[in-house]
DNA sequence: ATGGTAGAAGGTCTA
């Protein structure tokens, strides 16, 4: 099965073109990152035509995410666990029961971008972290297969990056954030596609100002952190660079600037 | 020091 995550930037402004991505990729469950819209305002239909069961966690203007399965979804949760205060829709999860595997927990983050850094805003990721951070132990302790993938606005690492000393000093590459990320992955988890591709240089993020795609100033910041029984089910991933391509498809419409990144589970 | 781009909302903020 094939498991994939996409910041959107916004789902309605990006219809058409995702409508082709999910035709082409053939996905059986996707996690959506700032689609930029309430509930009422999510094109449920579009994907429950092609035979996805669709749970949103919207929002006005800003934010936002959204879990889309062809499997029966269960217990779902919309906002991050025992971060209850959180006014901002940047978490939403659930429990997947594919006919023919095992069932697994996927969560979808939108994690803080956290810039300006420091102030209140990188204040704000760091503890949202450590609310992903507690919530993560909590599933650990089931022992159980889960997924946690999204936009983690965190570079891990200077591999990651087109050009390190940009983005020092910034909230996504800050030694708070990435030492937060390591924490994470400390705890047992296994960061996919860097794992599937471990000399690889590859990016899910590419800025809209200054050529940044047609120079390829990229950076990696979409992730799939696997707990220990998920990841010995991992078969392999990878990222559609195709769809960040402003020629993809048949729609002339802009991209996002993030691309999907996915991953195969047995 | 600024603006460069994009989206939603609405005359600005967030990324």
């Amino acid at each position: 099965m094939k498991i994939a995550s996409w910041n959107v930037n916004s789902i309605n402004a990006r219809l058409p073109r995702i409508l082709e991505w999910f035709d082409e990729a053939k996905p059986d469950v996707v996690v959506l990152q700032e689609i930029k819209c309430v509930d009422e305002k999510f094109p449920a239909g579009e994907f429950e035509d092609r035979g996805y069961n669709v749970e949103v966690h919207g929002q006005k203007t800003y934010n936002g995410v959204a879990l889309l399965s062809r499997y029966p979804v269960d217990d779902v949760i919309r906002g991050l666990p025992g971060n209850e205060q959180d006014e901002q829709s940047r978490y939403i999860e659930a429990l997947i029961c594919p006919e023919e595997a095992e069932p697994f927990r996927m969560g979808g983050l939108y994690l803080p971008n956290g810039n300006p850094a420091p102030g209140p805003k990188f204040d704000y990721k760091l503890d949202w972290m450590t609310h992903l951070q507690a919530h993560t132990e909590k599933l650990l302790a089931e022992e159980e297969a889960f997924i946690l993938a999204g936009d983690y606005n965190v570079i891990p690492q200077a591999e990651d990056t087109h050009d390190a000393v940009i983005w020092e000093g910034d909230a996504l590459f800050r030694p708070e954030s990435r030492n937060a990320f390591r924490a994470l992955l400390n705890l047992g988890l296994t960061d996919a596609l860097r794992y599937l591709n471990p000399d690889d240089v590859f990016y899910t993020f590419w800025d809209y100002q200054g050529g940044g795609w047609q120079k390829d100033h990229g950076i990696r910041i979409d992730h799939h952190l696997l707990s220990p029984q998920a990841a010995d089910r991992l078969t392999g991933g990878g990222v559609d660079k195709n769809a960040r391509d402003p020629g993809f498809g048949t729609d002339a419409a802009k991209p996002s600037d993030h691309v999907p990144a996915w991953i195969t589970l047995d």
